[in-house]
RNA sequence: GGUGAGGUGGCUGAGUGGUCGAAAGCAGCGCUUUGCUAAAGCGCCGUACCCCCAAAAGGGUACCGAGGGUUCGAAUCCCUCCCUCACCGCCA
């Protein structure tokens, strides 16, 4: 959620920033802006009833003790109710809509955000490893199918499509690369691992700015109102929420292994077979929450992170930055990592880092101490460290051997408990 | 799910209709005194928003789990909900 305040004394700035996304949100700037002024109007004018009003029950309280008459005053007070029970729903009107208005707007482009318009004008900031050379690269499908690690067939039976069941070498590799990812964040980078809770509440949703802009993708429990978790990021950042965090605590840094669940509404087909887009996915996310001048430093560390992992599984990747019209809604920067897959010739995105500086914080209400003793949002970071499917993928393809076997990196094998797939 | 108890400021904890944003204690900050690694005295010490304003200061409103209601006036009375604890039931 953007800054109120902001809005309010730089509303060109603001629009032009948004504007850099591709899309123009001036009239709900505009709108916003109106019901600030209608607010604070009715606010004003409701405030001042409201001090005449405890003035002349003081008064009341007073007189009372010395047994004198009091009806005229009370009949005084009693003819501004009416008024005043209109300026406050008039205020929590204006109030509410500014809200509900702000929740739409996305947060502002960093400065140095690479102009664009979409995914194909985001500028490749560093490569690492080279493309494998296979005689004979073969899809995951193909792979997978041939050493039985996945069961499409029997996940569409019990769930539906683009679902489905890891079986026997297959399901222990994706534990193995869990285990592999949660040691390595925790023992080598400093995360604390967290395993929270697979549904949240509405407000959750909110906080990391999911809903309401992306209501038709969540599942939901209706008899419960509690959604699946689209990513962990959901459920950990919204941890701290409400708090106010001594600065001793900062930066946080957590990670986490959960499933995340996603409708995909409307992206069937796309370029979707196999495991790159399920409806269920494995993925070990990265949160942290910091001081607003370290988040730019943060993000950094955050991609080292997760690119980390890529390194120690000598798979080859580059590293893009999204531009202001690839941008994700909340973000207000992000770097995406994206692995080789021999089997499509094609890069995949395994890990989306981004920095939202402190639009996720308003929204759920997180904040910390300043040295000065005034409390301050915080900024949140979060990164995939990383989604395992698509890793998995890459791992499958990029392993292969001309006898159709799979070997593993050696930073796998005590984990899968072998040193190759066959 | 049932019954009971309870949710007050960073913490402990008073407060059952009026001058309570809320006693007292602890913690914290500042000053003073004595001195020695502590003690005593005094003062300050919640959050959000509105008005004013260059800013500071100042004025005001709201907040005692959340939301409604009664009343001239609610931390205090009534209703609904949430959460915590205890016991019971059910259950991986």
């Amino acid at each position: 959620m953007l800054d109120i305040r902001l809005l309010r004394e730089q509303p060109d700035f603001v629009k032009t920033r948004l504007q850099s996304r591709g899309a123009s949100f001036d009239a709900t700037v505009d709108e916003v802006l109106a019901c600030d002024s209608g607010r604070r109007a009715a606010e004003t004018r409701l405030q001042t009833l409201q001090a005449e009003r405890n003035k002349l029950s003081r008064e009341i309280g007073r007189l009372r003790a010395q047994k004198q008459d009091t009806a005229e005053i009370e009949a005084q007070v009693k003819s501004k109710a009416a008024e005043m029970q209109a300026l406050a729903e008039e205020s929590s009107a204006f109030e509410a809509r500014q809200r509900d208005l702000l929740l739409t707007l996305p947060n502002l482009p960093q400065s140095t955000v690479p102009e664009g318009r979409e995914a194909a004008d985001n500028p490749v900031v560093r490569v690492w490893g080279e493309k494998p050379a296979l005689e004979n690269p073969q899809d995951h499908l193909a792979i997978a199918g041939r050493l039985k690690l996945l069961d499409f067939d029997r996940g569409a039976k019990i769930s539906g499509s683009a679902f489905v069941c890891y079986t026997g070498q297959g399901a222990r590799l994706e534990r193995a690369l869990v285990n592999f990812l949660l040691d390595l964040h925790t023992r080598e980078h400093g995360y604390t691992e967290v395993l929270p809770p697979f549904v949240v509440k509405l407000e959750s949703l909110i906080g990391t700015a999911q809903l309401p802009k992306f209501a038709d993708q969540q599942y939901r429990c209706a008899d419960d109102d509690l959604y699946l978790i689209p990513t962990a990021e959901v459920p950990v950042t919204n941890l701290h929420r409400e708090e106010i965090l001594p600065l001793s605590a900062l930066p946080i840094k957590y990670a986490a292994y959960t499933p995340c669940f996603r409708r995909e509404a409307g992206s069937a087909g796309l370029g979707t077979r196999g495991l790159i887009r399920m409806h269920q996915f494995d993925k070990v996310e990265l949160v942290k929450v910091c001081t607003p001048e370290n988040s730019a430093a943060e993000l950094e560390s955050l991609t080292a992170d997760a690119e980390k992992v890529l390194q120690i599984l000598g798979l080859h990747y580059r590293v893009v930055e999204l531009c202001t019209g690839d941008l994700g809604f909340g973000s207000a920067r992000t770097y995406d990592i994206e692995v080789w897959s021999p089997g499509q010739q094609a890069y995949l995105e395994v890990s989306s880092c981004s920095n939202f500086e402190d639009f996720q914080a308003r929204r759920m209400n997180l904040r910390f101490k300043g040295e000065d003793g005034k409390n301050r949002f915080c900024h949140t970071l979060n990164g995939s460290g990383t989604a395992l499917a698509r890793l998995y993928v890459a791992l499958l393809e990029t392993g292969l051997q001309p006898d159709g076997t799979i070997v593993l990196p050696p930073a796998l094998h005590d984990y899968f408990g072998a040193t190759k797939i066959s």
